[in-house]
DNA sequence: ACCTCCAATGTCAGCGCTAACATCGCTAGT
DNA sequence: ACTAGCGATGTTAGCGCTGACATTGGAGGT
């Protein structure tokens, strides 16, 4: 046991470390850690000098190094329900740009609603010593909310809105999406007003849409008329049957407000091949301002919710909460955004 | 310098780590890490007491730590243009989901097809050591072509389909859906057959869609009218006016092929307020199949690109790069996905 | 001349985990 | 009985970086 065992082989290839540009400028490795993470604690000689020898070496700071040293991380990952549809890409996109703009990465992951893999992802991004984590909505499963509360990294919910939950949300109110739509048709002169919604989802948010709708109509002395088409059929054949049937009835509705642009623009075509005049014989509404909303022959009218917005919001208060950004007063707990409406041809 | 110096306080938290766990159980930190990573080589009643103290403690593997030691992770970076067009969200979905199916995670950042922003991207992903990286298209900056040619993890380019380059690569030939359009137009009786494409966008591969329709135009002994709506304008309006403008000429074309789906339906909308019939006065065909094609009216017919095969099929590629999924022959470098005419009523 | 103070830089000890190697106990072959 | 061989587990030494603290040297005050 006298003397020491030989020195173990090294087991990463030839990477170009702290050390190695170091050497090269004759100085510490922690100098050079500091010309990454606090320039300004590095006279300007040496951050010139330290900088060329980064690009001579082509150095590649090791972020998981980095952060395990440090305990902190510049990746920030998302929850959320799908990735291509048309109601979050804006929302991804928002908050990555806003990510990338400060430095951050995005680790993003899909649930399509459903708790358990949500939890799945949330545990993974967990492991990473993430700077923050965002969900969607409110409603996780036990062993979520276990994690998201034992954990000291800020946590934001996106979409939803629910001011007696304590984490930081960046949302709207459904229901107020459905007074703005209501307001709208009646201030067009319409009375006679059905809402339409495909069963089938277990769209929740559409109810409150619905209700807030409901009681702005009552407000005026007026009923809202439900309508709901056969369960389990396509969104766009269910907008499709709801005008169709709405059509026949004796005392037609003057206007539908559709639970989103899909139904709307089934109910568009069929209207178009009924030969009924929209909006003159009838008023159509969605709410989501999808993309083919505008290409639709009348244009429909929607709402369109604050998509991009709730992701670059979300992304300023993740960064504010890290201290990146600076904010004046603490980061802002409740972020209320509106939806606008959006008038086109079928109102 | 007698007495050494007394320890230093930890810098983290009281978080629970492997030596936690391996002291509940009573076995060395190395048998839960195998627990975790090769869970073949504990014995089965260690397995079991390991699996309850890692639930009773609440332990989420720290990735970070075992990334560093092991100088790999289950991180795989994607740069793609953006994240909310109609084109990339599907890709990225069927990348994500297929990824998160055998336990890896996905990085993502957008480029806006500016090269400096996916360098940028490039850069910081290597940072992370991620398994494999996924570039969109084969145009780089010199700086990103540096850097992925001297690292060793599998990097896939996806989209484009360019059979010299050196990388796996997914995606499928502009030019074979030029090919596909034309035939379906020559077949159904086109004969005056105009390609309209947005001047303004720099989308060079709309240029191959443009030369596989009028090379196969030409081997039917007949002549592509190209045509580019004045520069500068939205992709609705351009499509508006290209077909008011081809409309008023003499000898009016009976086909319009547009470079993409947007194009095509402010085309379709033109013609509808100038009181057209499509297709009898005159086809319209797209390239894309975005959401509302079929919302249209007339629906559009259109080429639909393989958009999630070539998300899922790039996370396969990665994955048995990576040994994660079993592949008989080596890995396909090679991997031409192919397009789908999609024959609505606009033709 | 002396001291204080601050900015710039360095030393040292880990962060939590895993690769490589060592060891232990047992089975099986001779 | 003896040992080769194997599966299960332990020991050691980092992975590349950064936090806390130490040190240095010069500006500025008295």
């Amino acid at each position: 046991m006298s003397d020491p065992s030989p020195p173990r082989k090294r087991r990463t290839a030839g990477r170009i470390t702290l050390n190695d540009v170091a050497r090269q400028v004759g100085v510490s490795a922690l100098t050079v850690s500091r010309f990454f993470n606090h320039p300004e604690r590095v006279s300007e000689e040496l951050r010139h000098r330290i900088g060329e020898a980064v690009s001579a070496l082509g150095y590649v700071p090791n972020l998981v190094a980095g952060s395990l040293a440090s305990a902190r991380s510049r990746i920030v990952g998302m929850v959320i329900p799908n990735i291509s549809g048309p109601i979050f890409a804006s929302t991804i996109q928002g908050f990555s740009d806003t990510l990338a703009r400060h430095g951050h990465q995005l680790l993003l992951a899909s649930s399509y609603f459903s708790p358990e893999q949500e939890e799945s992802a949330v545990r993974a991004f967990l492991g990473w010593s993430p700077a923050a984590l965002v969900v969607t909505s409110h409603f996780h499963s036990e062993g979520t909310e276990k994690l998201l509360a034992e954990t000291d990294i800020p946590v934001v919910e996106i979409w939803d809105y629910q001011p007696e939950r304590a984490p930081i949300q960046v949302g709207f109110l459904h229901y107020d999406a459905g007074v703005m739509a209501a307001r709208h048709l009646l201030e067009r002169g319409y009375r006679r007003i059905a809402f339409v919604q495909n069963s089938a989802a277990g769209d929740f948010s559409a109810l409150d849409r619905r209700d807030g709708c409901a009681a702005t109509l009552r407000d005026a002395g007026l009923e809202l008329w439900s309508f709901a088409p056969s369960a389990g059929s396509a969104p766009f054949e269910a907008g499709r049957e709801a005008m169709e049937r709405l059509m026949q009835e004796t005392h037609r509705p003057d206007a539908i407000l559709f639970a989103n642009d899909n139904l709307a623009a089934g109910g568009l075509l069929a209207a178009q091949r009924m030969g009924l005049r929209i909006p003159g014989d009838c008023a159509v509404m969605g709410f989501g301002d999808y993309a083919f909303a505008e290409m639709l022959l009348p244009s429909l009218s929607t709402i369109r919710p604050p998509s991009l917005g709730i992701g670059e919001t979300a992304a300023l208060r993740v960064l504010e909460s890290l201290g990146v950004i600076a904010t004046e007063a603490p980061v802002q707990r409740l972020n209320r955004l509106e939806c606008q409406l959006v008038e086109r041809e079928s109102t």
